[in-house]
DNA sequence: ATTAGATTGTCAAATTATTCACAAGCATAC
DNA sequence: GTATGCTTGTGAATAATTTGACAATCTAAT
């Protein structure tokens, strides 16, 4: 399979959900051009990012929402249920607990997990939230693909670190430091420190405008 | 001022974060060679990078930690501070709130809204959690800069709007759509689902590794 | 003071990403 | 069934980003 570049699967995400929207408001074809206004990028991006996965719209047609929207969901491995739990269960790992989309797209919270006397125990959506110590046989025996990590970088990073030994394929690290994992391991991270420096830059750039 | 190209922005914080450690580890220099072995980059995008800037180095040397820790910051903006609200009081909302490394950034979190009147009252690090029919009056009188919208898409479309005419100049976007607004007000995303689903896209590419 | 070694800042080359442009081919109206 | 107009897929051109290379010059040892 050919490699596709980081770029174009940043951009997936949001064809999705324009395409999501599109095909709630009953819209059936959508050409590549009228896409491209509506999502403020060009024509010739969009089609020449779906055509590393395929040709799967039609000349003088355009693409059809639902079938596009399937196939992007497809790509993207939205097509497949994937077992998560959340390691930290504070406000943070609470609030990934709680919303309510993830589930529509396929990802199941399994379970919360806190060393926090104070938390465990507590009720959620989930299920109540369980002992820290009880992760590493959980992920073993329930097939845990996803661990999402929000909680302070030195537990995270030890955690992290016993979980690789238990079979996890994949951090969703909202902790801030990098995790340091074998190939075959994947590491997204959600830094929100970093994305309020990024704002905090564009603002003092802005102040700056006509100077 | 010349224009900085974003990839640039995005990778200062990474190194922002880096120099803090070395800083926190007593660490007084450090060569492009260095860090660019600790932080899995080429030496000589550490150095392209800086020199957007301005020559933060000697040769023979490298880079004093400090002064470039200062330097970064300032460019990012974070010698001064900046007033935020959140607009959405739910655990997301909370989380940030909460986030006490905010506090040391400048980051000065003066106010939580909601329009839940179970959450309306609550007590939180910063102050009882308003009514979200009070934000208006509340970001004209106290100079609000930036304004984290963790909310549903339709009450943040809705309340962002609103807020425009109220001077805010930066919104911090936690839901899922694309803010429309002028040229001069910024907007950072964080969309939480399409980092997940960049996610699940590495791990169905893994699973195909060899096939 | 001299010298050897280290390391920057920067120019040029290589690579990657985006945009342009258009032939090929489908849809639709007549 | 034919003609017109639309829209894709794609090859080529352009633009942006990253990497390589090295002269200039500083540090530090003797």
């Amino acid at each position: 399979m050919k490699n596709i570049s980081n770029a174009v699967i940043k951009r997936l995400p949001r064809y999705y959900r324009y395409l999501d929207e599109l095909r709630a408001n009953g819209v059936e074809r959508i050409s590549s051009g009228d896409l491209s206004r509506m999502m403020n990028v060009t024509a010739s991006q969009i089609r020449q990012d779906l055509n590393n996965f395929g040709g799967f719209g039609q000349q003088g047609y355009g693409y059809n929402v639902n079938y596009l929207f399937e196939e992007i969901g497809s790509i993207l491995g939205l097509d497949k249920e994937h077992r998560m739990i959340v390691v930290g269960a504070g406000n943070l790992g609470q609030a990934i607990a709680n919303y309510a989309n993830f589930d529509k797209r396929g990802f199941k919270i399994v379970a919360l997990f806190d060393s926090n006397h104070e938390l465990i125990g507590k009720k959620t959506r989930n299920g109540e939230i369980k002992d820290i110590e009880e992760v590493y046989d959980f992920v073993k025996t329930e097939n845990i693909e996803i661990v999402a990590l929000t909680l302070p970088k030195e537990p995270a990073t030890e955690i992290a670190m016993k979980l690789l030994d238990c079979g996890v394929k994949a951090f969703w690290n909202f902790a801030h430091t990098d995790l340091e994992v074998p190939d075959n391991v994947i590491v997204e991270n959600v830094h929100l420190s970093e994305s309020l420096m990024e704002l905090t830059y564009k603002l003092s750039e802005q102040s700056q405008v006509g100077k």
